[in-house]
DNA sequence: GGGCCTTTGAAGCAC
DNA sequence: GTGCTTCAAAGGCCC
């Protein structure tokens, strides 16, 4: 039997193929295994062998897999089983070429919004159902592929929800395809996004939110992942998310790219559905009303007392830095810097280069040497400093 | 109800 | 070109 009967002989209506005559190797090219992702310059797992992918395109020999169900369980199994890559397989050209590991990460057919992968409509029946599949068939002993596969099937189930997944078709999703998919489902879709309760901004109509980055994408894949290492001990999100960024700095560079080609992608679709959509579209209006935590300068003047003295010396705060407010030392600065500025003009307009104190580089140095000006210690002269102030402020208030 | 926390990357803006 | 700011995800926590 030929290849080509071999192949026709499973009906799985598997696309045909011409294979160069006489006995070469039946190859299939690796795009059109079910599950894998188009290979065209969208393709974000197909390059990363460096090559041109369009010039030379991975083969793998045909296997015993066209008579299984076809789905995306079974070739993540095959990518399990597909070493890094090598120069090791046969081309239509006779050279050897590379035969590339081909990732899924979960973030493809799951949480990202724009799905690449086809679902099978009603009419459309799944592979692998063969009207030769019967009682009285006796099975082909099973290769090393298809015990891997058995043996990691469950696995795979498992770990990735297949439960919810759809049995994918050996379709080959166009550019055109993934765009049409992802307009239709971008906004059916419910994101996790989508169950929390958005801001108000955010439930303005239209808004329309950003493309994930390569990080996101790695964090929506990953957070489970950390999740159940934990055991769901209602670890705060803060607190995986650390995990999730060491991991993330952890990674290869192989498998972050992977990452960096999805937001790619991502980002391409973005702008296709939403061509006049600007990142700054998502910016406050009113940028005073922006997150209040960068926006405050107080909130950045009272870590003075906690970068001086430190976390641990907390005693030696002044009741302002305690009470996350405006820092003594800060207003101190302001009225130093000041008087500090116009003795620099009188200084000037008297004809002297020389400034208060030479040692005195840093706004804090500057009130440091104000405040020690007296015999006494620098600190005890800014404690004392801190002293008046807050009885002055207190006055002032009362 | 809504902001904060915490991470990295992308984008926009000011200088 | 550089640096700053904001926003993407997540969900418990706090006001």
């Amino acid at each position: 039997m030929d290849s080509k009967q071999s192949l026709s002989a499973h009906g799985v209506g598997f696309p045909q193929i011409s294979y160069p005559q006489p006995q070469m190797l039946p190859t299939v090219p690796l795009y059109l295994l079910p599950g894998v992702l188009p290979m065209t310059q969208v393709n974000p797992f197909y390059n990363f062998s460096g090559m041109d992918p369009m010039m030379t395109p991975p083969f793998l020999p045909v296997p015993s897999i066209f008579n299984m169900q076809t789905n995306l369980i079974n070739v993540m199994s095959m990518q399990a089983m597909t070493p890094l890559p090598q120069p090791n397989a046969l081309s239509l050209t006779g050279l050897p070429t590379i035969i590339p590991t081909v990732p899924l990460p979960e973030a493809i057919r799951k949480k990202s919004s724009y799905q690449i992968y086809t679902i099978p409509s009603a009419g459309q029946q799944t592979l692998g159902n063969g009207k030769n599949r019967t009682a009285k068939n006796i099975k082909k002993p099973l290769n090393a592929f298809m015990l891997f596969n058995k043996e990691n099937r469950n696995t795979s189930l498992e770990e990735n929800e297949y439960d919810q997944m759809p049995i994918l078709t050996p379709m080959v999703p166009t550019l055109e395809a993934m765009k049409t998919e992802s307009a239709n489902q971008i906004d059916t879709i419910p994101s996790t996004v989508q169950r929390v309760s958005l801001n108000r901004r955010q439930k303005k109509e239209n808004y329309i939110k950003k493309p994930l980055n390569a990080f996101m994408l790695f964090i929506k894949e990953n957070r489970k992942t950390v999740l159940e290492e934990n055991g769901y001990d209602q670890i705060p999100a803060g607190e995986i998310n650390k995990e999730l960024g060491r991991r993330w700095r952890e990674t290869s560079h192989e498998e972050r790219q992977k990452y960096f080609e999805l937001a790619r992608i991502e980002k391409q679709l973005h702008k296709d559905k939403y061509p006049e959509w600007s990142a700054k579209d998502n910016y406050p209006k009113n940028p005073k009303k922006a997150n209040k935590r960068i926006h405050d300068p107080t909130q950045h003047l009272a870590e003075m007392c906690r970068a001086r003295f430190g976390i641990e010396n907390k005693a030696k705060w002044c009741k302002y830095c305690l009470q996350k407010k405006k820092c003594i030392l800060s207003r101190d600065l302001s009225e130093i810097t000041q008087s500090y500025e116009e003795e620099i003009t009188s200084e000037t307009s008297r004809g002297s280069t020389e400034t208060p104190s030479s040692s005195a580089t840093t706004p804090t140095d500057l009130a440091l040497n104000q405040a020690s000006s007296t015999p006494q210690s620098r600190e005890e002269s800014l404690q004392t400093s801190l002293s008046t102030n807050s009885e002055a402020e207190e006055e002032e208030k009362a």
